[in-house]
DNA sequence: GTGATCAACCCCC
DNA sequence: GTCTGACGGATTCGG
DNA sequence: CCGAATCCGTCAGACGGGGGTTGATCAC
């Protein structure tokens, strides 16, 4: 029986050093201590998760639970947490809260300080041990004497790194082959690495290049097998009631099994997309669902097929799975492409997706194998930045590495009707530690107030920032959020009423939003 | 008791 | 989702 | 030819925006 002290004693050693090497050594020391019946539990918790997955605990009601006494000496065994947890997260309904928080509480006393602390980071989602589901595989290789590539790769394909990691311990290697891409079972999408235009995308990936157009919307894996059909979000949550539409689509496909990569999204009745934020309201719904079906609906788009029949494709190269998914799915369904050498051809191309109100574009390698869980150099992503010249108006205290620095920065502009500064979001983004140093000394040279966890400054330094959009804000005093804000540099050079202000603003919004040219 | 509002949480990008 | 920094394996450089 | 310097891919962790749902609280 293995008790939770082992676990937050590898926990501190992990966090303890930088070096990647050093934690797979004291991860793997702790693995081999686990029981048969502990891995998945031990697994989970030393990648910052827990085998419930979430479930309505964060920091207010920890907060309660911390209040509570602590043990002097270990005593929980890791069993003894995974039944308890299990019983918290089906605590439901009214009067709920309080009652997780006194089940919390009565686990948290019987706990030492070092194993409240350790359970506070987990449930909250944040172990910051520098060591995740990425250094655990290797922990697990390490553990099992196994190569990592194969433990990677069951890990793909099974439900959770523990039950790899069960299977690597108790069984062994050959074990680890019963992984395998299988129907209604969801496999981590690959994801794509950025470039910043077609010029760069071609260099990188050559003359055997696809284009397809990449749609605002959310990732869908859908899988059919006979009659059922099941739909996935990128982090392997079920959607399938969320968007009824397109599992009806997919059920009435001929193909009777078959594994789809997509995109979902709403359009309005003209044909142009949605804007995210419209997407969303549809994207992950339970309640009402019918009702707004009619008013929102849903549109799938597919770009990949990992299984047609019988056989798995995912490690065929792309061109074969595109064969396979035009043969799955009617040409309306498939996301516009286009295979070209050519960069005034695939610029054109993608100027046509951004005409047609969509994001940008993606460039794959014609002949790479699909990547599941793997952001991999084969698939880019191409999308244009917004830039403006914003003010500061004030900074938050970092966390973590970036405790006692000035972090994440307050952007405003100008309106020049009412002469008030209009804020437009936050960043943290872009920022060295270099910048960082600097902006802190700046900002406290400008002080005017400040509260808990926010100084707030004299409006007189300009940044440049990047963004994707400008969203409708229902909680910024504009009207306007930016999205996916990034710092690019400070503007030493302009004084702050030569930044940008409202007026560019709200043109960027409007043009965004505007109808395409005739 | 019932509906409106709010805070906390989770999940998309 | 974007971006930076750190690590460590692979590759290139310099004498 | 070998050790040192550099390059490159991977991983983690800084925290953003708007959506929704759920349960608690408030007003009537």
């Amino acid at each position: 029986m293995t008790l939770l002290a082992v676990i937050v004693e590898t926990s501190s050693k992990v966090a303890s050093t930088s070096a990647r090497l050093a934690k797979v050594r004291e991860l793997a020391a702790c693995l081999r201590q686990f029981e048969a019946d502990e891995i998945v539990i031990g697994v989970a918790y030393l990648s910052g998760e827990t085998p419930q997955g979430k479930f309505g605990i964060g920091y207010s009601v920890l907060k309660i639970a911390s209040a509570a006494a602590s043990a002097s000496e270990p005593a929980l065994s890791v069993l003894e947490i995974d039944q308890r947890l299990t019983e918290i997260a089906s605590i439901r309904g009214g009067g709920s809260t309080s009652r997780r928080a006194d089940a919390l509480r009565e686990l948290f006393s019987r706990a030492t300080e070092a194993e409240q602390h350790f359970l506070m980071r987990l449930l909250i989602g944040e172990l910051r041990q520098g060591a995740l589901a990425g250094v655990m595989a290797d922990a697990i290789a390490a553990a099992a004497d196994i190569p990592v590539d194969k433990v990677r790769r069951a890990a793909m394909y099974a439900k959770s790194l523990g039950a790899v990691a069960h299977a690597a311990l108790v069984e062994g290697e050959n074990a680890l082959a019963s992984f395998q891409l299988e129907l209604l079972s969801p496999v981590a999408p690959m994801l794509a690495q950025t470039a910043a235009d077609v010029g760069e995308a071609l260099e990188q990936l050559g003359e055997d290049t696809v284009f397809e157009w990449k749609m605002d919307g959310a990732r869908i894996q859908v899988h059919k097998s006979g009659d059922s059909v099941h739909i996935y979000t990128r982090s392997l949550n079920d959607v399938t009631a969320a968007v009824p539409e397109i599992a009806e689509l997919v059920k009435g496909l001929p193909a009777r099994e078959v594994i789809l990569d997509g995109e979902a999204i709403a359009f309005t009745a003209a044909g142009r997309p949605h804007p995210f934020q419209i997407t969303m309201r549809r994207f992950g719904r339970k309640l009402d669902v019918e009702k707004l079906r009619a008013e929102l609906p849903m549109r799938a788009y597919f770009f990949d097929c990992l299984r047609l029949g019988e056989e798995s494709l995912a490690d065929r190269p792309t061109r074969d799975r595109y064969e396979a998914l035009a043969r799955a799915v009617p040409a309306d369904l498939i996301i516009p492409r286009l295979v070209t050498a050519s960069e005034d051809e695939a610029s054109a191309f993608y100027d046509a997706a951004l005409a047609a109100g969509h994001e940008g574009i993606m460039a794959k390698a014609l002949s790479a194998p699909y990547e599941a869980g793997n952001r991999g150099a084969s698939w880019l992503k191409i999308k244009r930045a917004h830039t403006l010249d914003l003010i500061v108006l004030a900074a938050e205290w970092g966390h973590g590495r970036r405790t006692g620095k000035l972090s994440n920065l307050h952007l405003g502009a100008l309106d020049p009707a009412t002469g008030e500064y209009v804020m437009l979001g936050k960043t943290f983004k872009g920022l060295t530690d270099a910048m960082l140093e600097w902006q802190t000394k700046e900002f406290l040279a400008r002080e005017t107030h400040r509260d808990d966890w926010t100084v707030y400054i004299r409006p007189e330094l300009v940044v440049e920032i990047a963004f994707s959009d400008l969203q409708a804000s229902p909680r910024y005093p504009g009207g306007l959020a930016l999205r996916l804000a990034r710092v690019k540099r400070y503007r030493d050079d302009k004084r702050p009423d030569e930044a940008d202000t409202m007026v560019s603003v709200r043109k960027i919004f409007e043009a965004q939003s505007a109808a395409p040219a005739a």
